[in-house]
DNA sequence: TTCGTCATGTAATGGGTTACATGATTAC
DNA sequence: GTAATCATGTAACCCATTACATGACGAA
């Protein structure tokens, strides 16, 4: 998941570690944090991997700055990633994530993962309603609120992803209406929402 | 923190192992899942540290369930866990599962640890509206609804400890215009929200 | 009798944090 | 010159998951 999250940012511009954490923050801040403990040693995982090179120094002021560069292989490894989205409970929670790159996948597949995220969150929106139902007799007050809470932060997010969901339906459409797609059309320009 | 749940739970009465995943999965299932091969080496260590111990088997029916109880020892440390409130970055996020056994706490404890929590929410919103005003420019359309949604749940998140907070300020002075407090109360029907 | 659920457990692995250590660079 | 920030890194630990294994029990 961090591995994604790198090879995402750097498949947009070249950087270093330090940078790297903090462009993360900035944009994942709500949903994700690294430590430096954590992102640097996968940086030198990726670098042995192969899918993340390192940058010739360019002049001596910026000699200690490991400035990394995604490869070929990264790219690939960094979609394939992408489009097959969570393998584990874990990584489904970590959908924001995957969605900060959803620039770099088809409309289908958007569609696709947006769908599974929302099939998630209804089943557990269904659990939580049927512990509500019963739950009043046995619990006590802050547990109750903690409940209703949830259920009302997963109504929140499924009407989210339901608008994400919409505009992709509307980009699908637009391009059926268009007939003839011209070539490999941008990411970054393509989806609904514009920089 | 699974130890932390799993003495809550069993302060409100003795259960198996399993019958705990189900009862953290009904309460905690939006913030939280436990897995078995979690709970039970959980429980074992517990049980070592004295703190829960094994009932014996009442009948020959229910031989397999091993059903625990809260010792003294485990009630004091439950407690003093409760009340000392978050000791790291993860524990914190953990926010919800504290609260579900804030009935236990003094009124007081309860609004240090809202509070606290409000805190950290506050910080996360002001770095996250901070970053949206300097985003539109450098990131794409995805990265952005992301940003805005962190910032509107983290906005929802506070109003809702907003809410807890006001609901123990009244407590407070309802128990201050009784003047007379007789004994020790019951946390269980004391605090603002009923069972 | 077979299928679903109840019930407990272990071993290997995963993904990350905390604490610590080091030192360069920048701004005052 | 000194404090804050930039920048990289390692070792020990934490808390949990996944996958597997086992078997009892109840209902169809």
């Amino acid at each position: 998941m961090l591995e994604l999250a790198i090879l995402g940012l750097l498949k947009e511009r070249s950087m270093h570690g330090y940078e790297l954490k903090k462009q993360l923050g900035q944009r994942l801040g709500f949903f994700w944090t690294v430590s430096f403990g954590s992102l640097y040693p996968t940086l030198k995982r990726l670098e042995r991997r192969g899918v993340v090179e390192r940058l010739p120094h360019a002049d001596a002021t910026s000699r200690r700055k490991h400035v990394y560069r995604i490869t070929e292989t990264g790219e690939e490894e960094f979609l394939a990633l992408l489009e097959e989205g969570p393998q584990s409970a874990w990584e489904d929670e970590k959908f924001p994530l995957r969605l900060a790159f959803f620039g770099y996948l088809r409309p289908e597949s958007r569609i696709r993962l947006l769908e599974r995220r929302k099939q998630t969150l209804e089943g557990r929106l269904a659990e939580g309603r049927r512990s509500l139902r019963s739950a009043p007799a046995r619990v006590d007050g802050y547990t109750l609120s903690l409940m209703r809470h949830g259920v009302s932060v997963t109504e929140h997010d499924i009407a989210w992803l339901d608008e994400l969901i919409a505009a992709e339906r509307a980009t699908l459409e637009e391009l059926a209406d268009a007939e003839a797609p011209s070539n490999e059309p941008d990411p970054a320009t393509e989806h609904p929402h514009g920089p």
